[in-house]
DNA sequence: AGGGCTATGTAGCGAACGCTACAAGAGGAA
DNA sequence: TTCCTCTTGTAGCGTTCGCTACATAGCCCT
């Protein structure tokens, strides 16, 4: 009998591309078993049962988004808030972050209504966030901390209002925040 | 045989009431049905298929939205941005609000999703509220629409680090915008 | 060599899912 | 009265769900 050596470790990142392209929503087992090349009866075998399996891959994401961060860190730092915010923004944008978003959705919704593992994962993807903002801020800037929370709270206004469909809300926003230009 | 003459008018307040108190990711008809007083068949035959069945109760609710924002409007304006903000926060942590906001990130995902009816919902319900936040803007604001939207996004923001358990660095980020104060 | 232990395949369980077929009661129309 | 339409109940279809029972092939240890 053919012994792959299939691990948590070799299934996470595959587990992991199937939901980034279908959801959180209808991952259910065979689906997912059939994307990392297995079987649900293995999935279970590995991860315990689905809970734990769910648990484990939103924290194996959380990585890959903190790791998608690092990549995006620029050496050289920004000058104003403006600029901050502008890089930010053109990051938020490219279409690897995209798939990241539309999961996020579904981390924030299962976060708000007390599913395990969820609110874990996401407050961890917004803390290595955060910090990787406070790194991006202007070096002569004068509240670094606040106003990468500031900046923060910003971005993320303006991302749930563009999931929605009111982007040009919140650009009017931003415009208006004195943050960003035309 | 009785007839109760169950229409999708009375069937869907209580529809509604089922999925904000258990969300719509788990809405399956036997249990709606149920919590309506009625059968899975019955749901079917008022509705035609689940798909409509919740993309009506989805403008259900954006409808109840709108009345509560409508209930909430004080008749006098509040004299400054931050004024306003404050009103607006509280606003959003009373208790009968949470059970929307529960359901939003629900909304939120499912529009970020491309699931038929959630982007129009959502749509709705903000465009709804952008009004609201427009008519509650300070009477002598240099540019209502544009701090309307600003408020918006940063309120939007807010609301969901929130969600996801960083209450505090949306309070720090607002204390930062100079808008809120200790 | 033999006995565990780990990893895997096959098959299937009971439950829930969306939805449908069929029959039947109630009320109005002819 | 007779028929026809609207509304409802009962039963069940086929599928998918998470999970389990059981068998078995390879590996290491003694």
């Amino acid at each position: 009998m053919p012994q792959p050596q299939l691990s948590r470790e070799t299934l996470l990142p595959r587990l992991a591309a199937h939901v980034l392209e279908h959801g959180l929503g209808g991952a259910s087992l065979r689906p997912l078993a059939r994307a990392a090349g297995t079987s649900d009866r293995m999935l279970i075998y590995h991860f315990g049962n689905k809970e734990t399996l769910i648990t484990e891959l939103l924290g194996y994401i959380a990585g890959l988004y903190a790791g998608a961060l690092d990549a995006a860190l620029g050496s050289d730092r920004p000058a104003t808030r403006q600029d901050c915010l502008a890089r930010i923004l053109a990051e938020g944008s490219k279409p690897a972050m995209q798939a990241f978003l539309v999961l996020w959705w579904d981390i924030v919704a299962g976060a708000a209504r007390g599913v395990p593992g969820y609110r874990e994962a996401a407050q961890e993807m917004m803390t290595r966030q955060l910090a990787w903002l406070e790194g991006q801020m202007p070096a002569d800037d004068p509240d670094p901390a606040g106003g990468a929370r500031y900046l923060m709270t910003l971005i993320e206004g303006a991302l749930m209002l563009g999931a929605v469909g009111h982007d040009d809300t919140a650009q009017q926003g931003l415009l208006a925040s004195g943050l960003a230009s035309p």
